[in-house]
RNA sequence: GGCGCAUUCGUCUAGCGGCCUAGGACACCGCCCUCUCAAGGCGGAGAUCACGGGUUCGAAUCCCGUAUGCGCUACCA
């Protein structure tokens, strides 16, 4: 997707070891837009916060990102011509601020943090705006002097002009304004020479050329400011895209510490990433036409921000659950398969490692009848469990359902030796034989089809809900089904013994 | 407190002055199909478009106010 003019778009997650919905929704439309403009992708890690900044952490988010499709033209993981990719390797920040003190847009501050606090609680208690008082504005080359000699650190704090209105058009907000004189002068660079976000922000996306900024809107408030940076270091303002916020069911934004998952985890429960990215592209934004299912290059096709929701919205679980299911029903059989093999070794049916020929041919036989029945892959395992093991724990208890209510042991018990012998006459191991074996017997016996097959099926599998189960019996294979209606019919024979 | 943003069925949304007695999807309920469970088909319930004023022949759509929710108001990001 790289190119020349085209816009530049970034990406700027903290390296949490956590990738929440709310950012990846907030990458996704980076991409999109990136991707249907022609434009290039920038991935940027902002590992300011060392505490959590791991190297671990960083290999979690490009794994979680290209999980979901998401690529990016320049990064820490791919270089590029617009590094350092990660905030914490790029220098000449305290440059940067030194320009703006020399131009007057910008002054030392001495102030303790107690004066501050100090400020804040008295302004309050006046009912007034907290914000900075401006006391070191203005200060004279010997009062700073004398202050540095008391020991005094200096922050770099920018100076807000007054009397001016900050505005801009966003690309989701529209026109959007704010007055100056309401800010207040604000840090931009600590005393130990490292930046505080919003300066940081700035330097780093005209470093990197960015041209639209996609955030979510809790940085509303934080644009006026930095935009006033851009004025003041006479830089090319970039266009501003802010996204409302993606909520919990109890209208709360998604939190870890509330409880939301992260994306990897919806990997691990058996949730695609073409349903994930659907349904979070369809959380705030919507297309045209109204279609609701769109793979990644449809929305790069479509999307706009001018489409995108103003509004929170709330993600529900139940929708997700929805998509997945349609996508399970979808997507190609062979990549079904590969993609349901983790779950099935995962719970030990399945060997690690390559599939067998012969595991796969069996997987390509059942799963058809298991993909209408599932809405995630963890949910297919415990569905063909019984191709590979012989039900555990079958009594004459498995037996007392509602469907074989009519029915006492010593009758089903007689069904199931009824249905060995049919099935063992059989010549043709196929659906239609199975089938016109049961029926045969049910006739016989006078039971209803449903009945028979029922007893069959917990026989058989040990399960009430399973496949179809003469579809399931034709996969399983004669030898195995003799087996287990021998095996089934002697856990009756013997009343409350169990198998 | 100040500033900013938002407000259509439980949820996600369509709607950009008349086509709206507000459409779709998920969830929910019922029926059909059916060897279980699903899937699928059909149908139902569900929003006086937050509230109050305007503007207009006509407003969910434009304007003002109120309420509610959310965000920011840090030497956090």
């Amino acid at each position: 997707m790289a190119s020349g003019d085209g816009p530049r778009l970034r990406m700027a997650p903290s390296p949490t070891g956590f990738l929440q919905l709310g950012n990846v929704r907030t990458f996704l439309f980076d991409y999109l837009y990136a991707r249907g403009h022609d434009g290039a992708l920038v991935l940027r890690i902002e590992d300011t916060d060392a505490e959590r900044s791991t190297p671990e952490a960083e290999a979690y988010l490009v794994d979680a990102l290209h999980w979901l499709g998401i690529q990016w033209d320049e990064g820490p993981d791919i270089g590029g011509a617009h590094g350092p990719y990660r905030q914490t390797e790029r220098t000449g920040y305290r440059e940067v601020a030194a320009r703006l003190t020399e131009t007057g847009h910008a002054y030392e501050c001495f102030c303790t943090r107690e004066e501050l606090e100090q400020d804040r609680r008295q302004q309050q208690e006046r009912g007034e705006a907290p914000r900075y008082s401006g006391r070191c504005y203005g200060l004279s080359e010997e009062q700073r002097a004398r202050l540095r000699a008391e020991g005094r650190e200096a922050s770099i704090r920018f100076h807000v002009p007054t009397g001016r209105s900050i505005s801009w058009n966003d690309r989701v907000y529209g026109h959007t304004s704010f007055e100056g004189d309401a800010l207040g002068d604000f840090v931009i660079l600590r005393p130990n020479g490292l930046p505080i976000y919003n300066f940081a922000n700035v330097v780093d996306d005209h470093e990197q050329e960015i041209t639209i900024v996609v955030r979510g809107q809790q940085h509303l408030s934080n644009t006026p400011l930095q935009i006033l940076l851009y004025e003041a270091l006479d830089w090319s303002i970039p266009e501003f895209a802010h996204l409302p916020d993606v909520l919990d069911q109890n209208r709360q934004r998604l939190a870890k510490r509330r409880g939301a998952k992260g994306v990897t985890e919806y990997r691990e429960e058996g949730y695609l990433p073409e349903a994930v990215v659907n349904v979070l592209a369809l959380l705030g934004w919507s297309p045209p036409g109204g279609e609701e299912f769109l793979s990644l290059d449809d929305l790069c096709r479509q999307f706009s921000f001018d489409r995108v929701q103003r509004s929170n919205a709330a993600f529900d679980p139940a929708r997700l659950d929805w998509f997945n299911g349609q996508y399970i029903r979808r997507m190609p059989l062979t990549d079904l398969i590969v993609a349901a093999a983790p779950f099935l070794q995962r719970t030990g049916l399945v060997p690690t490692g390559a599939l067998s020929e012969e595991e796969r041919a069996r997987l390509s036989r059942i799963l058809p009848h298991v993909r209408e029945r599932v809405r995630t892959l963890a949910e297919i395992p415990s569905m063909v469990e019984f191709l590979y093991r012989d039900p555990s724990g079958l009594g004459v208890d498995s037996f007392q359902v509602k469907d074989l209510k009519r029915r006492d042991l010593a009758q089903t018990s007689e069904a199931l030796e009824a249905v060995q012998d049919a099935v063992d006459r059989l010549e043709e191991w196929t659906p239609e034989a199975l089938l016109a074996a049961m029926d045969g017997v049910a006739v016989r016996l006078d039971w209803r089809r449903g009945e028979l097959l029922m007893a069959v099926r917990i026989a058989i599998t040990g399960k009430t809900v399973t496949p179809p189960l003469i579809e399931s019996l034709e996969v399983l294979g004669r030898a195995v089904t003799m087996a287990r209606l021998e095996r089934a019919r002697r856990a009756l024979a013997v009343v409350g013994a169990d198998v």
